[in-house]
DNA sequence: AACCTCCGCAACCGCCAGTTT
DNA sequence: GAAACTGGCGGTTGCGGAGGT
């Protein structure tokens, strides 16, 4: 314990003495870019000492994946992706990597910033909730009712707009269940039954298993991921 | 011109889950 | 099996610019 505690100061002590933060300038962008052009991404707890950066391996890490990769693309988000955003918020939540690996170019923190600065305060000025998209009059728990319902009158969701299967977490689909699957629930399930069913689909979110179309499998295979959901927004050397 | 407020966005933080030792 | 390490995620912060007074 008093090692680990130690070891904890001695890297504090390093982070405030010799790490840099705050913005990054552009010679350090350059020096980033240049060593994964060299190296490779990966490793990104030695790779600051290795390129010769004062950063730590996070802040490369978000320095890279946010703004230099070649993939990421810059500008305003269109309407057709805003519209995108809003339709996989409503199934999906704050899952932000997960939306923005349906959105290709976009990255999970610039997806999540639009949805607190624009399409929140929008749906909030519509009289949306903005967590669950329902008039704010309506009862702030969606019912598996209103959950089909929302399935049923989304082309994205309900398979009109590309494959509508099951995903594994290298976003591959695997079947045709999912979004067909929670839409034939029996709806006259009591709330106990309802509460379950909702819950097993959430269950069903949480393991990739989402019932939404995704436009890009074939062009954009994803890296492999050594974590939950993976990061599906790129398709560099990983 | 100076000050204030608001907004957008890059960056940081804390936590978690998976992997390695 | 436990501890340490690593990468990734979502929430939050804070800076800088724009616009208003």
């Amino acid at each position: 314990m008093r090692n680990s505690a130690s070891s904890l100061l001695r890297q504090q002590h390093r982070t405030i003495t010799e790490l840099k933060r705050g913005p990054w300038t552009p010679d350090e962008d350059s020096v980033l870019v240049d060593y994964i052009a060299r190296n490779g991404e990966g490793n990104w707890r030695t790779l600051p000492k290795r390129a010769g950066l004062l950063r730590c391996g996070k802040s490369c890490r978000l320095r890279w994946m946010n703004y230099l990769r070649p993939s990421v693309k810059r500008g305003r988000i269109e309407a057709d992706e805003e519209d995108l955003i809003l339709r996989l918020h409503r199934l999906l939540g704050n899952r932000w990597s997960l939306i923005a690996g349906r959105i290709p170019g976009r990255t999970d923190n610039e997806i999540k910033n639009y949805w607190n600065s624009h399409l929140r305060k929008k749906l909030i000025s519509q009289g949306i909730d903005p967590k669950t998209h329902l008039p704010v009059s309506e009862a702030p728990v969606p019912s598996l009712r209103r959950y089909r319902d929302i399935q049923n009158s989304d082309p994205i969701i309900n398979g009109q707009n590309g494959c509508h299967g099951t995903h594994n977490n290298n976003n591959e689909c695997l079947s045709t269940a999912g979004g067909s699957e929670i839409a034939s629930v029996d709806v006259t399930l009591g709330d106990e039954e309802v509460g379950d069913a909702f819950s097993s689909f959430l269950n069903s979110l949480m393991n990739d298993e989402a019932p939404f179309a995704c436009q890009n499998q074939a062009a954009t295979p994803p890296p492999p991921s050594n974590s939950g959901f993976g990061h599906q927004e790129g398709w560099g050397t990983w």
